[in-house]
RNA sequence: GCCCCGGUAGCCCAACGGCAGAGGCAAUGUGCUCAAACCACAUCCAGUGUGAGUUCGAAUCUCACCCGGGGCACCA
């Protein structure tokens, strides 16, 4: 055998096939044929990258784990529509420019040119004519059109309120880019700033974005539902509203109304503008003071949790609605003004935060719940498990909590002093950037008309040429330095009037890219509703786990609010949802400083494209780490060699009657696919490969010491393996294919049909089980009754040894695998 | 503190409540070779984190605990 019949070349195959691929063009998605229902539809998407250099590991694992399920697809029948592009708006591009002096374009097309080259090698089947990029005008248009139409809908405004401030990105953050009082994407300490910024009103669909996750739970990955559970954060209890004489009365949210009677002080939140309304004029400059030192506060401070309390009294008391007591209220950092109504009622019984203040304050405890423990008074201790009302008159001697708070809320309602409520700490969606490299908010701010839109036919409001020095962070948005851009006519008046000079969050790009892949080039509208209709929505998505709450809870609130306005009629984005592991090296995550870095430009120059595929496909389920010092990229390289020398062993012609082929190779060719397809279906790739290369095995084996290379049983599973390989590793498969007899591309291939008959074994072995110990085999037909299994087990003689003469007491038969004799 | 997910050979991972091992890596041996690589074949290796429970039968279901990973956290 000479090398050439031994190995294949697999850098000259990756050459050979690519513009033969190319010229193919197999896989363009067809509008036409979702649109008349020609075909089932089935619309794949992996999260689109953001341009920052060339791909690497993590990228390639996503990639190649996407690939899988979009060919399997197009094998089954569907009409895939399987789009990729570029999330091209955000820092990196404008710190690049600001380093080489350049506009941020530059770095962004530029890598943007080098990633779509590495994915073409990367041998995928994306639809390319659907490619975008969310920083070209082209699409930042609809961007800012959304953005009007959320506007339209109430559910994008302006509000002054304290925000998260980066100061080494100079820009506000939402709350979901502070990770523990951190900057999500520089680590600098957060802190707070009181500036008018836009927001998007995602709280209005808390209610929904929470209840929606139950339809999602089987779907998605657990922990990504849970994440988002966890970040909704929904809370059941009741709005009390409490009298505050010379004031409006003031509400507070609990989740504990069964404890009211043992509230015996309020606290509002010292920086909510409550605080400063209710001020008497006596402690007036005592809560000025108390905000100067709050505000000094970074988010870390806050984090901490043993801190003392502080806070001052406001020089006002509340009504309590059921003793009618007196209550002072206190101000504090440690009540939140953007959580509930920004004010508690304080129960220093039964909550510690509120004990520990009283303590500091002097302020009176009275225990409503006596749950056996010492008296929190005297320990310090708040007590808030179950336990037996006392001092809490109607509910004195009850111990139900749940209908105590039941009961409480009740009386509440009955008074108008309060109802039953659902409160959720989700907070709306702040987007406004200080930054250069975004979509300009397209507003328009008049002296005389105050907000105004940009009107639709004067959209995009393009970025203004910016480069190097002009883009340095100076805390406000570069945008205002561009003074000719700044000043325009007010669209409503005519009069001088200023732009919005902040860009958007780039999550908003990202919001809605899934659905501007129906229709990328129309230029009359986002997208094509009849089509996103038809296409969406997105049967699977794969991503990354630092996107389960940002992204994911984005996308899934501006489908909704576009359903609201009557633009699609989904009412969730993605059907299911798959999240991507990590690709560590020795145990940690790679990096620079731990030197421990894998270039994936490196991996596919060593083992080839097919085979750093077929490895990270193959090391484990999708959603777990993969440690590359773990896998074999060698082992995989000799795999698919061996993979392919089957295709060079085959003698039979193309076409030849398979149905005269070895029974035996036929049953495991079968049975393999059969159990592929299902694997598939849950997403299980890793085993889809390992099925794979007992199929190989299996083939090997008859072609060396079984029915011999000539048998059609051969052919059909050498056939079978280029296809099934074709999702993992295109090009091998390819070139078994060309070994064949076929013409390109096994990509258009028919799937192996399975044929029931096949799948079905003359005899299978039963085992017998005495006590649950498995005393003999039998080989039985799969057909067998259970009375002729019992039978049969019971007569067979190493049964009856083993029974030894005791008393049969029952007889378990699973036929026709299992007898399970008791005695 | 609350909530999710996981723990199976030296390693990565399989196993509708029914024989714990499919696949791979590593290791060892044999064949091929002048030799090595490649290739082929073979061998080696755990009783499923711990303890209870349910069951004829538990890696699988239930409970508690231990360990690891993740989410939330002064959220009332």
């Amino acid at each position: 055998m000479s090398e050439t019949d031994v190995h294949y070349d697999v850098h000259a195959v990756e050459e050979k096939w690519l513009p033969v691929w190319e010229k193919l063009d197999t896989f363009r998605a067809d509008d036409d044929v979702v649109r008349s229902g020609g075909r089932e539809k089935r619309y794949a998407l992996t999260m689109f990258p953001y341009p920052s250099g060339d791909l690497h590991m993590g990228h390639a694992e996503v990639l190649a784990l996407h690939d899988v399920i979009a060919r399997y697809w197009r094998f089954r029948g569907y009409e895939v529509l399987n789009p990729m592009g570029w999330d091209s708006f955000g820092l990196p591009a404008e710190n690049a420019a600001i380093r080489n002096d350049e506009h941020p374009a530059t770095y962004t097309y530029a890598n943007i040119e080098t990633q779509l080259a590495s994915m073409k090698r990367y041998g995928l089947s994306f639809d390319w004519s659907r490619r975008l990029h969310t920083s070209d005008p082209e699409y930042y248009r609809w961007t800012q059109w959304l953005f009007l139409k959320l506007r339209e809908q109430g559910l994008a405004y302006r509000k002054n309120s304290p925000v998260n401030w980066c100061p080494n990105d100079q820009t506000v953050l939402a709350n979901e880019q502070v990770v523990d009082g951190a900057c999500e994407r520089c680590g600098a300490e957060v802190t707070k700033r009181e500036l008018t910024q836009w927001y998007f009103r995602t709280t209005a669909y808390a209610q929904e974005l929470y209840d929606r996750l139950d339809d999602l739970q089987s779907a998605w990955i657990g922990k990504v539902v849970n994440a988002q559970r966890n970040w909704i954060g929904r809370s059941e209890g009741a709005h009390v509203t409490f009298e505050v004489e010379g004031h409006e009365p003031m509400t507070v949210f609990t989740t504990r109304p069964d404890t009211l009677w043992g509230a015996t002080f309020m606290v509002v939140a010292a920086d909510a503008a409550l605080a400063t309304e209710l001020v008497s004029d006596d402690q007036r400059q005592a809560l000025e003071d108390y905000l100067v030192d709050v505000r000094k506060e970074t988010d870390i401070d806050r984090l901490a949790t043993d801190r003392p309390k502080t806070g001052v009294f406001l020089g006002v008391h509340a009504t309590n609605p059921v003793t009618g007591e007196q209550m002072p209220v206190w101000a504090s950092d440690y009540v939140l003004a953007d959580y509930g109504t920004g004010a508690i009622m304080a129960v220093p019984a039964h909550d510690q935060r509120d004990l520990d203040f009283a303590r500091v304050m002097g302020l009176p405890v009275r225990r409503v719940v006596d749950t056996g423990e010492d008296n929190p008074e005297e320990s310090g201790v708040a007590t808030t498990g179950d336990g037996v009302y006392v001092n809490s008159g109607p509910l004195d001697g009850k111990s139900d909590k749940a209908a105590g708070i039941s009961e409480a809320i009740a009386i509440l309602e009955r008074n108008g002093h309060g109802s039953g409520t659902i409160n959720f700490r989700l907070r709306d969606w702040l987007l406004s950037r200080q930054r250069y490299w975004g979509a300009p908010i397209p507003i328009v701010h008049c002296p005389v008309d105050g907000e105004v839109p940009v009107p639709e036919d004067q959209l995009p409001v393009e970025l203004p040429e910016l480069r190097g020095a002009d883009l340095k962070p100076k805390g406000t948005s570069p945008l205002g330095a561009a003074t000719d851009w700044v000043n325009v006519a007010c669209p409503a008046c005519g009069g001088p009037a200023t732009r919005d000079t902040d860009t958007m969050d780039t999550f908003v790009d990202s919001s809605w890219y899934f659905m501007r892949y129906v229709s990328p080039h129309d230029d009359t509208q986002a997208f094509d509703t009849e089509l996103a209709n038809a296409w969406g929505p997105i049967d699977l998505y794969i991503g990354g786990d630092e996107h389960a709450v940002l992204h994911l809870l984005y996308a899934r609130f501006f489908t909704k609010a576009l359903r609201d306005a009557g633009l699609l009629d989904w009412d969730e984005p993605f059907s299911a949802y798959l999240s991507q592991g990590k690709v560590i090296n020795n145990g940690r995550k790679m990096s620079k400083s731990l030197g421990n870095g894998v270039n994936l430009g490196d991996q596919l120059a060593e083992f080839g494209v097919d085979a750093v595929r077929l490895t990270l496909v193959f090391a484990s389920p999708p959603e777990d780490n993969i440690d590359w010092a773990d896998v074999s990229p060698g082992g995989s390289v000799r795999f698919l060699q061996r993979a392919w020398r089957l295709s060079g062993d085959v003698t039979s012609a193309p076409g030849v009657d398979v149905s005269t082929g070895d029974v035996a190779l036929r049953k495991i060719t079968h049975k393999t696919v059969h159990e592929i397809a299902q694997l598939l279906e849950s997403y299980r790739f890793n085993v889809v490969v390992a099925r794979t290369m007992e199929l190989v095995n299996a083939t090997r084996k008859a072609i060396d010491s079984g029915c011999g290379p000539a048998d059609p049983a051969v052919r059909e599973a050498t056939e079978a393996v280029a296809i099934l390989l074709s999702l993992v590793a295109p090009y091998t498969a390819e070139e078994m294919w060309e070994r064949l007899g076929h013409e390109p591309t096994v990509a258009q291939a028919a799937w192996p049909t399975v044929d029931p008959e096949l799948l079905v074994d003359e005899s299978v072995t039963a085992v017998v089980q005495i006590q649950g110990k498995v005393r003999a085999r039998l080989e039985v037909s799969p057909g067998i009754s259970e009375s002729d299994l019992e039978a049969a087990a019971l007569a067979d003689p190493a049964v009856t040894k083993a029974i030894d003469g005791r008393q049969v007491r029952k007889v378990i038969v699973r036929a026709p695998k299992l007898v399970n004799i008791v005695v």
